[in-house]
DNA sequence: TTGTTTTGTTCTACTATTCAGAACGAAAAC
DNA sequence: GTTTTCGTTCTGAATAGTAGAACAAAACAA
């Protein structure tokens, strides 16, 4: 076993335990959520206040996040490798079909906007960076789904309660891509494809999403092929890239 | 002096400056920056990496975040006890006006976008939560130094190159909003309030943006009106809150 | 190639820090 | 008014982090 900082993990953990909370917690619940002695938390939880990652309302007595975190997190999510790389591919993406272009990574069951380019024109609905949704609510999801082991794929499906998802992953692994005429609840459709490295593994999903109306058959041809060749170009312009995180 | 997690505050400012970094960063490099031994470091990472916050690319045998800050960072924005109070007021102040609204607070020399509410309509321009601005750079971050105590917006001031932004805090100060018709580089106006609590200490500020088409001189006393109440209305209806982060 | 420097990693004895439970007054709940 | 729960401080004992040396493997230079 490797050593490490026992301590740090521990904080950290306490960290998690109060945003997962989500509204502001005393010490003793916080205590027994995470399964440690009073004095304990008290004394991890100064830490934190110290580096300004919680906050302490004095009234109630309750600890909760600051927003420091959500700062940090966006600075990992500007920064963090695969959006620097995938950003120029989605841009032309956009440029060739004229609609948003969108790079998710698979994290637990859901699937995360790591990177976004949107045309210059007006468009309803956009997606922030960093967004995270199940993966069966999105064509992305099921694209990147549908191009994991085996194993995973039955993991992931095991968990859903989706009924039809089964047969749209079966259509999506025989095309090569995943297609979403009408989304349920929001007015667009979507086009995406698994990306894949040079080893043949799954490390994401590309593809674009525009109004429902715009689902044009007759411009479909084009776009499947933008959106493929742009999941093919994905990573083999970027070689010099690690295979990914090695965390989810 | 508290007693506290020396190792949890080490490792939490070795994450940090890892965030900072923006780029995969080795051992040896990062023991440099925040001076401490390299057998320290690494052993404080390995914590890190266990907890899934940091990455490793096993090629260049470098280090960076993972997305796991990002999506703390979006919980923790989502929960923020600010936020959940004020987006009853800028829906409210959506209706009013039909232009996007906006809260933000001071971080540093910057303005973070806590809370927006946008109109039903379709928007050319989206701000995301947690969107960190220079303040001089929008109404809403001079509405705000605006109303600061003297020793911190001099402070504040000290640190700009903005040549017009001294003529343009005062006018603010004097009219108690601050008005900007046409964005230096977007094409939106924005109007913007300071927010202050109980006890007349600023904590925010709180404002709309549109296209400047939009900036109508007919309309404009409407929208003051609106957005003065707004900053008025913001924390006497949510008292039950603490005087906020003390941090920051 | 060869030699030199820098890298990431492991090991160790020393020491400082965290641990866990008890104890306390102050609020809340009953 | 009594009991329970709360946040906080205090301990000795035990553990976990410290800093430096040592090492092989890369990277670099000549």
């Amino acid at each position: 076993m490797v050593k490490m900082d026992s301590t740090l993990l521990k904080g950290l953990t306490l960290l998690e335990a109060i945003v997962a909370e989500g509204h502001p917690i005393g010490i003793s619940a916080l205590a027994r959520r995470v399964d440690l002695p009073k004095s304990n938390v008290h004394r991890s939880i100064s830490a934190l206040r110290e580096g300004g990652y919680v906050n302490f309302d004095a009234e109630s007595r309750r600890y909760y996040p600051s927003l420091k975190l959500a700062q940090m997190g966006r600075r990992v999510n500007a920064g963090f490798p695969f959006r620097m790389a995938i950003l120029p591919v989605l841009r032309e993406l956009v440029a060739a079909t004229g609609e948003s272009a969108h790079f998710v990574l698979l994290d637990g069951d859901s699937v995360v906007f790591v990177a976004n380019a949107r045309p210059d024109t007006t468009v309803a609905s956009v997606i922030p960076d960093s967004l995270s949704l199940r993966w069966e609510d999105t064509a992305l999801g099921v694209a990147l789904v549908s191009a994991l082991p085996p194993e995973d794929r039955a993991r992931l499906l095991a968990r859903t309660e989706t009924p039809t998802i089964r047969d749209w992953l079966a259509r999506t692994e025989r095309d090569g891509i995943a297609q979403l005429p009408r989304h349920a609840t929001r007015r667009i459709f979507e086009l995406a494809a698994p990306v894949r490295s040079g080893w043949d593994t799954v490390i994401g999903a590309i593809g674009i999403t525009g109004p429902s109306m715009r689902f044009d058959d007759a411009k479909l041809p084009d776009r499947i092929s933008a959106v493929t060749s742009a999941a093919r170009i994905a990573f083999t312009a970027h070689e010099g890239l690690s295979a990914g995180p090695d965390h989810g």
